[in-house]
This record gives structure tokens, C-alpha cells and sequence, in this order.
DNA sequence: CAAGATAATATGTGCAGACATAATAACCAT
DNA sequence: ATGGTTATTATGTCTGCACATATTATCTTG
């Protein structure tokens, strides 16, 4: 016979009694020792299982004001970002990518703001055609301050993907990701082999480093792309 | 004197490691208990940090394996799916919202067919301008199915929006959430008072009770609106 | 009655120990 | 060598206990 109360049990039946309607959105649920009692284990337990909970944004907690249920309940959604590779690859198709730009110049105002680099400063500027099978499957084009990643200068990004050479070379570290919508410019729809002015699914991603911008990413899907996750 | 070795502490000092180099991407780090006798605290309390290391997609972990350092550190991005009123009110903007529609009738096929209904089945059809200030901020297209949450019908949406009274009426539920681009439709620009064609970020949600299809959302948002968090 | 001090309390966290489980490593028989 | 069995081991989780900390509730005092 397997445990009958593990922290998994409770979430499930936490989460039931939500779901029923038990414990409305915004009720004050009872507190540990008494939900220990209960299901007959240890307070250690239901703490995590509520924790995990609370972390999920189902629950809401507080020292001393207790547990209560979130009134809005369906906040966060986490995403995978998946390396374009793995992404194209569990569809089913084959990866490959172009190597369309890779050089030394002078990024766009916005991009130098954003990165906050010097204007006229020079950075390594990447532009990465991502392929599925024989098909566009996004763009990616991507600046790095070679003053963080020196080394970058002479990878060979035509077999290792900028992406993929970064994530293996530069420590982890911070950042800011955002998803929007753009039209296709002349160029963009061009390469993605779309319409122009099609809107675009694009992800910016800002990577830093102990504060300073190592690497400014904006990677436009080809249209019709949808990224999902479960809620 | 605080205690040393809390829980987060470990975080940061392995985080530390981590982006110093000293632990690659790949790596795999030293067992439980040496770190616990390292640091001087409990095994359970090196468990508890690099379990959430790992929930955040930095470490990885398989049991007898060990724990390895992510090869591919900025995986997870938890998006908050606000209410479109805290959104807009947290922007330093008045919310208001237009009731456009609101009655039953007939599902697009490609909705039905997502939200499990037989064609030709009416649901409640629901359509929610929101505005931020007197500026229009993002349009909610909304289907509701009446078997689920009959109570729906007779509630008034104009006074509160249907995003709000279906979250404080009918419990936490699980689902699918979506975000893609979409040209605006003659329709769309007009409402949103866009150019007809220009990119819209869309996010689509499909939200379940025990596997019936109880909303679908489409919320599309105004041209230049991009959703942003920190990795 | 109001403002500030004090007590009460629910969650937050740490510890030591135990057993469970999954996956590798070692071993053995063929 | 090879395939299957067994031992080993790192993480996974539970328990029971203790104390920390943030709030709320209460009590005191002017």
C-alpha cells in the first residue's frame, strides 16, 4: 500500500474542493494544523502542498491572516522557451539554420538604448534564418556587446546557432522577455517568405550579465505561429 | 545574529557559482549532502534550493544522476495574466469597457470544434471592448458555454466585465492559453481604431471544468502592445 | 476614546532522521 | 561479449519538533 497522504494527495484534494466550489474564490480556507489533523499527516506537508499552491497564484497566503482562495484565480501562465532546435525538432521536422548576417556594425538607436550601448558603438550583429524542413520557421537577429563576450568575435556561428553557442559559452544570468506583434517589413517578409505587412509573432528577448547587456534578441516567427502552454 | 544558511542563501551562493563559471552549463554539482555539510545546514534545506533551482529551469535533477547545471538556463518565463481592469488601471489609466454584444447565437466552426460544442449549438456570444483612459486598449471576444454556467445568461455584463464575473462566479478550472499575431480584420481595426491589417497581439484562452469546454477568449490587443516579464 | 504597547497566532523556515524510489553500476550466468 | 539480475546511491518525500516572523487582536494608559 503507498502513502495515502503525500504533498501531491493534498494539492489534488485542495484543489478539488476549490474547483466544487467548496472553497469559493476569496474564502478563508482552514489553517495548517488543522488541515494536518484532517488528513492525518504532518504540518510539514500541507505547508508544501499550499505553498505550491500559492505559488501557482490559487492560493493566497499570509502570517496570521491565513490561507484564503485567490480571487483571481488564473494568473500566471509559464512558458518554455525552447531552443529553436529542440522547438522545430519535436514537431517533427528537421532543424537547419542560415546564416544570413554575421558581422561587426553599428545597431539601431532603439537597440543601443535598450542595451545600453554608446551610440555609434559598434556590436557583433547575427542574423539567423531558422528552417523546418525546407520552410522559413523564424528569424532570429541578434546583437552582442563584445565588450561581455569577447570570444563570440570568433565563434563560427554557421554550425553552432548564435542561440545555442551563447547558452553553452556565457553563464546564466538575468534578463527581460517580450512578446508582441509586428507586420512583416519588406525584408522580414522576404526572408520569412510571407506576405509583406503579415502580422508577425515576435519574442525580444534582453540578456544581462551582472547588470550590463550581453546580448539583444528578436526572433519573428513565420506567420500562423502560436505558442501555447497550459494554464 | 541571523541564521546564515537559510534556504535562500543557498540559492544565491549556487546561483553564484553557477554565473561566475565556476559550475558550466552541463556541469554536475556536488551531492546533497556535501553541500549540506559545506554549507553547514541541513540536507533538507539544500533539497529545498535546488528544487526550486530546478522548477526554474536552471538546475536539473534526476534521482542516483545527480544535479547538473541547465545546458539550457532561460527556459521557463511565468507570465501574470492580469485582469484587463488591474492592467489597465496599473498603467496609471482609467478602465472602462463597451458591451458590443451580448447573445446567443452560433459559434465560427474552428470555436465550436475547440470548445467540444455540437455545431450549430448556440452558446452566449459576449464581446467587451476594454479602453484605457478614452483610448481602446485591447477587444474581448468572448463564447460562453450555457450548460457550464447557465447562471451566465440572466448576469449583467455591462456594470461588471465577463472576464470578472466568470472568475468570481465559476471555480478555478484548468485550460489552454495561446498567444499569436493576427492581421486586424476590417472589424477589428474599426472597433480598436487601428489601420486594417496592422498587427495585433492576440492571446486565446480555452477554459475547462473536468474537461467541458466552459469559455473560450479571444482578446486581441491594440497595435503596439507587448507583454513583458523578467527571466 | 485614541494611541501605543503587548499578547496571541498562522504561516515561514530550519533540523535530524527515516524510508521510498528511480536509475545507475556492478555482477553473474550464459 | 551479452543480457538480465542485484546492489548501490542520489534525490524525493514524510515526520515531528522548534523557533522565527509578520500580523492581527487585545489590553493598557493618557
Amino acid at each position: 500500500m503507498s502513502r495515502l497522504t503525500s504533498y501531491r494527495d493534498i494539492k489534488k484534494m485542495v484543489l478539488d474542493r476549490i474547483q466544487s466550489g467548496a472553497w469559493p474564490p476569496g474564502a478563508l480556507i482552514p489553517r495548517e494544523t488543522e488541515l494536518a489533523t484532517e488528513f492525518g499527516c504532518a504540518r510539514a506537508t500541507i505547508n508544501r502542498a499550499l505553498r505550491e499552491l500559492a505559488q501557482a497564484g490559487i492560493l493566497e497566503r499570509r502570517r496570521k491572516a491565513g490561507t484564503r482562495v485567490s480571487m483571481t484565480p488564473v494568473r500566471k501562465a509559464t512558458l518554455d522557451i525552447p531552443l529553436i532546435r529542440q522547438e522545430v525538432e519535436e514537431s517533427g521536422a528537421t532543424h537547419r539554420h542560415r546564416l544570413l548576417i554575421c558581422k561587426m556594425s553599428v545597431p539601431p538607436a532603439h537597440i543601443a538604448a535598450r542595451m545600453g550601448l554608446p551610440l555609434e558603438r559598434t556590436a557583433l550583429h547575427v542574423q539567423t534564418l531558422h528552417m523546418a524542413d525546407s520552410a522559413p520557421y523564424c528569424l532570429e537577429d541578434r546583437w552582442i556587446n563584445p565588450r561581455v563576450a569577447p570570444e563570440a568575435l570568433s565563434a563560427d556561428f554557421a554550425t553552432l546557432s548564435a542561440n545555442e553557442w551563447l547558452v553553452q559559452n556565457i553563464p546564466i544570468s538575468a534578463g527581460e522577455i517580450a512578446f508582441l506583434a509586428e507586420n512583416a517589413s519588406a525584408a522580414d517578409a522576404e526572408i520569412l517568405n510571407a506576405a509583406p505587412g503579415a502580422a508577425l509573432f515576435v519574442v525580444e528577448r534582453l540578456t544581462r550579465i551582472a547588470q550590463e547587456a550581453v546580448t539583444h534578441v528578436r526572433i519573428a516567427y513565420r506567420p500562423g505561429y502560436r505558442m501555447t502552454t497550459g494554464i
